[in-house]
This record gives C-alpha cells, sequence and structure tokens, in this order.
DNA sequence: TCTGGGGTCCTAGGACCC
DNA sequence: TCTGGGGTCCTAGGACCC
C-alpha cells in the first residue's frame, strides 16, 4: 500500500505575515503590502475581499482602515532562509517552489522521527516557534495532491489526503485547482462542460486533446487521476535572470527608455556576476499602452557577465523594436539574461596573434588567461578550451579538449 | 480584475548541418 | 547535383505559477 509522505509546505501570507511579526500593533489588522499595487494581504484583508495583484486604490476603497506597508524583501529573504533552514533540518530530501513554499520527502523516515503526520504537526510548531511564522503543510502521496491539501488547509494548517481518499478528495474540486490549468485553458474546457476534476478525470484523452493539445491532456488526464510520478529533488540552477519595470503612463521617448533600460541591465548584470553565472541569450520583453507584448532575444557567440556587452546587445534589440515603441506607449520594460551557463563552462577569449597562426605557441597569454578565470570563478572550472575570434566573434575550437 | 516583479515550460517555424 | 529525413539551435509568442 502506497503512503502520503510528500509534505507541501507553504507559508500563509508570507510578506505580510513577516510584516505582522515584525511590528505587533499590526497583528489581527487587516495589512497590504505594496504601495502601488498589492503584493501581499494578510487574512484579515483577504477576508474583506482584498487579493495579490489588486490595486491600490481599489483596495483602500473596499477596506480604509488596512494598514498598508512597502515591501520590504531583504527581510522576507531573510526570514526565508530561516524557514529554509528548518525544512532542510526537518527532511533529507527538499525541493524549492519559491521564497515561500517547498516539497519535503519524509519517505522513510518513520523509526528516526515519526510519522509523516507527526513530521509534518512538528514543522508547523518549529516554523511558528523559531521563524515567527504561520505555515500550512499537505501531506499525501504525490507532490500534486500534497499541494493541493496545503492550499485546502489554509491559514494555518495540516492536511492529510490518505491513498484511499484521493478520489473523494480531488475529483469535486473545480478545474483550476490542476496545475497548469489557467483562465485560459478554463475556458476552454468550460466551453465543453467540464468544470470538475472529476469530469476531467471521466474525459477521453482524444476529446480532450481536442481542446488543450496532446501533451497538456495526457498532463490533465494523469493529475485528475492521482497520477504523479514527479519525485521531490533539489532545484537545478536558476535558468534566468532578469528585471522589469513599469512606465506608469507609457512612454516613446527614446531618452526615457534607453535610461531604464540602461538601469535594468545594470541591475541583472550585477545579480548575474553575484550568483557567478554567465549568460549567453540576452532578451527584452515590451508591454504596450493597448497590452499587448512583444520580445525580441538574440543569442550571442559566448558567454559573458559583463555589462557593456549584455547592454550592446540590448540596444540592438531595442533598435529592432523602434517602430513599435514610435507607434504605441511603452508601459514596461522588461529584461531577461538566459541559457546561463556555470562557472564550469564559461569560456575565455583569447586575441589571436596577427597571422591566427601561433596562439597555442603564446603559451603565457594563455596561462594568464586560464589564470583570470580561476581567480574568477575557482579551482577546478575549465573543461574545455575555445579561441573567440576578436573581429568576428565566432569561437574556433583550437584546442585538445 | 485589467496589470507587479519575479520566474518556468511549451510550441511552431526557420536556419542550418549531416 | 539533387532529394529527403533527422536532429539541433534560435526566435517569438503564449500560458501559467507564486
Amino acid at each position: 500500500m502506497p503512503v502520503a509522505s510528500i509534505l507541501h509546505a507553504d507559508l500563509d501570507a508570507f510578506y505580510a505575515s513577516v510584516e505582522q511579526r515584525d511590528d505587533p500593533s499590526l497583528s489581527g489588522r487587516p495589512v497590504i503590502v505594496g504601495t502601488g499595487v498589492v503584493l501581499a494581504a494578510s487574512y484579515e484583508a483577504k477576508a474583506r475581499g482584498i487579493y495579490t495583484t489588486m490595486n491600490g486604490r481599489d483596495a483602500h476603497r473596499i477596506c480604509p482602515e488596512a494598514v498598508v506597508v512597502a515591501p520590504r524583501m531583504d527581510a522576507y529573504s531573510k526570514a526565508s532562509k530561516a524557514v529554509y533552514e528548518i525544512f532542510n533540518d526537518t527532511a533529507p530530501v527538499v525541493e524549492g517552489i519559491s521564497i515561500d513554499e517547498a516539497f519535503l520527502d519524509v519517505t522513510g523516515m518513520e523509526h528516526i522521527a515519526g510519522t509523516p503526520v507527526e513530521i509534518a504537526a512538528a514543522l508547523r510548531q518549529r516554523v511558528l516557534a523559531e521563524a515567527g511564522l504561520p505555515i500550512s503543510v499537505g501531506v499525501a502521496r504525490t507532490k500534486f495532491l500534497a499541494k493541493v491539501a496545503s492550499g485546502a488547509s489554509k491559514p494555518d494548517g495540516l492536511l492529510v489526503v490518505e491513498p484511499d481518499r484521493e478520489r473523494a478528495f480531488l475529483h469535486p474540486l473545480p478545474i483550476q485547482a490542476l496545475w497548469g490549468v489557467g483562465k485560459v485553458t478554463t475556458a476552454r474546457l468550460n466551453g465543453i462542460g467540464i468544470r470538475t476534476v472529476g469530469e476531467v478525470a471521466r474525459t477521453s484523452q482524444v476529446r480532450l486533446a481536442a481542446e488543450v493539445g496532446e501533451s497538456s491532456a495526457r498532463h490533465l488526464l494523469d493529475l485528475a487521476n492521482g497520477r504523479d510520478p514527479r519525485p521531490v529533488e533539489p532545484r537545478e540552477r536558476r535558468k534566468s535572470i532578469g528585471a522589469q519595470s513599469a512606465f506608469p503612463r507609457g512612454s516613446r521617448d527614446p531618452a526615457q527608455v534607453e535610461s531604464l533600460a540602461s538601469a535594468l541591465v545594470d541591475r541583472t548584470a550585477r545579480r548575474l556576476r553575484e550568483a557567478g553565472r554567465a549568460c549567453r541569450t540576452v532578451s527584452i520583453g515590451l508591454r504596450f499602452g493597448d497590452f499587448s507584448r512583444a520580445s525580441r532575444a538574440r543569442t550571442l557567440p559566448f558567454p559573458t557577465d559583463e555589462t557593456e556587452t549584455i547592454l550592446t546587445a540590448v540596444r540592438e534589440l531595442f533598435d529592432a523594436s523602434a517602430g513599435e515603441i514610435a507607434e504605441k506607449d511603452l508601459t514596461l520594460i522588461g529584461i531577461s539574461l538566459g541559457n546561463l551557463e556555470g562557472a564550469d563552462t564559461v569560456q575565455m577569449g583569447l586575441p589571436l596573434a596577427e597571422d591566427g597562426q601561433n596562439a597555442r605557441a603564446d603559451s603565457s597569454a594563455l596561462d594568464q588567461a586560464v589564470d583570470d578565470v580561476r581567480a574568477r570563478f575557482g579551482e577546478d572550472v575549465i573543461k574545455r578550451a575555445s579561441m573567440i575570434d576578436a573581429d568576428q566573434g565566432v569561437p574556433v575550437p583550437t584546442l585538445p579538449d
């Protein structure tokens, strides 16, 4: 018989709870984090109809007595680290999902730490006692079921879905409960009369595929039938780093666009270097006054972490979008650095000698470059080397592995 | 409900290579 | 020289998540 031994732990109204913890005068009161738009709302605020992404004016209209505080990302990041230490102390395998939620696999820990339910209860107590934050935990046989369970237990709850109760728990839920079903998919499935998870489970794959495509159909059927073989595993490293910023009133002024874009490049490039990573793909994302969007991307022939190189690519991408920007108000700019390479695959560039021939013989320049890379990324990082032609920007393999 | 700031994953078409 | 199939990489857009 399978056992419910996956935990999904999810901090309640995380940002707002940190604010209430740090300022006791806020406890029990409706708290809104975020001045322009609601980033988080305490349960007291949620009870009055406030929700995340709601704009500040509407929130004030609905609940004028709410206390509005500016976000303190540093405090949230610190609180998250403290909670993750407790997670890591609780289970051998922890999969972080975001700043405020994670999966824990406690399979086989019965003799050391107790049943999964006992472990979950102890975890909740520790997070409250040591981090001062309420957290909800769902316990089930699969990740998906554990996540739905934690959501159903909120706030400050603990819910176990035993294997023989899975269908009874899952099937009455609306299809939005399924991972990957948002606004668009909901509308499509509602259009053919499907509203609950149970109805998805009873629909043929062919019929579902006609609405949502083959791969989504398979995925939805699996989840609706309690099949979710994904193991709890530590996350790979992040795949992109980005930043975005809105023009509240829109803009077509090239100077204004340029200055915001450089500020964003500066920020993301610094984060890239702090993480010891390098990017190969540089993208921009644009949103316009009519809510249309556009994106442009450029992949460099070599990875880089330099602000100047990234900025040059970003300028090219903006030039390619100049027509659109001149036509419509720009309301948001995003910069994203993707195709991240770890320190173990960062390449270094060496200028070729004038005849293009004797670079291999110039061992001192090579040694120097190798030392530079080691100094920046640590020992044991060099697995292969290529030469990059400075004029053409094309990697030319010249050295044996 | 109309818009925050982060991210991930998927798809389709084109270029290019063998 | 031509044709075709298979594979990878890149770009753009879209849906979704917290």
